[in-house]
DNA sequence: GGATTTAAAATGCTATACAACTTTTTCATA
DNA sequence: TATGAAAAAGTTGTATAGCATTTTAAATCC
């Protein structure tokens, strides 16, 4: 007598789905890196009060979108070019720490269908396909990497991630030697060798970085140049 | 009507008192892990309104110390014997990432004053003092690692980490061995061999760990274990 | 025009209220 | 006495109103 089917459609928790809105807006780039959040314009934009709001926006300070001035407000971050760098260079150890886990007992089954679907892929393919593929095969590496704390962590800087990558979506890059990049990585870790899963995921986001870099580079409108 | 001289000589930012005295209160272990905080009799303890309680509670979701239910309220985290090997795993890689940027450009000074500190350690050191010790030089390495969100993901960790800790107190660890550990850390940063010092934190970090594990081995009541 | 004062607006917090949900207590029934 | 359903009490999540302090904008004065 738990949970009744015919239970109401579902539980509102307010705060919650502010929070998924407010984040797909800023990292679609929707609400502007730098512009102000402001609770009450927001409250009345989603048509809710100002507590949802309030403890959305302080949930979305926590995972770094946006940074919080005391009694001025909060801002949508504006991520330097250090912050991009600072963001990688942690990226790329814990998902190598993931990748050391996950090659302990590999999900052999799930492995090889991504590894199908960035087999096919090449230059010629869409680049949001690839975005979304990459994606969702990095989730799947968090979930599977056996370490909570670390998964959180992981799912926390994907979003940073996540918003300095929407300065570089039109970007040039080769898509097939992004998906190659991830062949190499489902390969040595179904084939268990643990050492050189690690290195081919190190090279993987550096490729990713190096990538980001060069684009914040031609494009510096936007990118604020700390120090 | 400018300041009234009898106003309340209260300080502002309530939110973030709460916090750090909830926060101090659980890692101190004064509210138990696995029991409840209650907003209302939070707000009634501290004097305040439900608004910043509510706030500084989902503040310390973020870190970890407090876990949401939904609906049903805040509980202190209950660590299991994973968690803290979890957690352990993350923080060995983090420091070491911590300490691989930090020899690139060591502050000498300073760490020269920590050597001191340490050297002059023996088994006869008052735990308390090492204690004391051990947290502000990791807390110094953090603030010196270059890197903002490594800092920030260290100083969440450590918080859980001094929560897993609390039970260890009166563990029967040999100083002097910890303490060695910390001046072959700090002599290879000196001399600028990063290899070599991550080695040395890796070796620390572990040590850490077996020692707090072999205690939770010891003492089992109040560890869950889970799977 | 530039500086100073005044007004408007936003944040941080308080207080109260209420619906939805949990937990506890009560109480009838087996 | 134990059991289980129904009622009561308590909490959370949200809403709304309001106030103090501070920031921002506008207005005023020199």
């Amino acid at each position: 007598m738990k949970n009744n089917p015919l239970s109401p459609a579902r539980n509102p928790d307010l705060r919650q789905i502010v929070y998924e809105k407010l984040k797909e807006a800023i990292v679609e780039g929707i609400i502007r890196p730098g512009s102000k959040l402001s609770e009450i314009e927001l409250a009345d934009k989603l048509a809710v009060s100002r507590t949802p709001v309030r403890e959305a926006i302080r949930q979305l300070a926590q995972t770094g979108l946006v940074t919080l001035t005391p009694r001025r407000g909060a801002y949508v971050t504006l991520p330097t070019k250090k912050d991009a760098e600072d963001l990688y260079e942690l990226r790329r150890d814990l998902e190598k720490m993931a990748v050391r886990n996950i090659c302990l007992n590999p999900p052999e089954h799930k492995l090889k269908h991504f590894r199908q679907i960035f087999e096919n892929m090449d230059d010629s393919t869409e680049h949001s396909e690839y975005l979304k593929e990459d994606q969702d095969f990095h989730l799947f590496l968090y979930k599977e990497c056996g370490n909570k704390y670390l998964r959180k962590m992981l799912n926390n800087i994907i979003d940073m991630i996540n918003l300095c990558r929407t300065y570089s979506v039109e970007s040039d890059v080769k898509i097939s030697s992004f998906a190659k990049g991830h062949v190499e990585v489902i390969d040595t870790l179904l084939a268990g060798d643990c050492e050189k899963a690690e290195g081919f995921m190190d090279d993987h986001i550096a490729l990713t970085k190096q990538s980001l870099l060069k684009f914040l580079e031609e494009h510096p409108e936007g990118v604020v140049y700390d120090e």
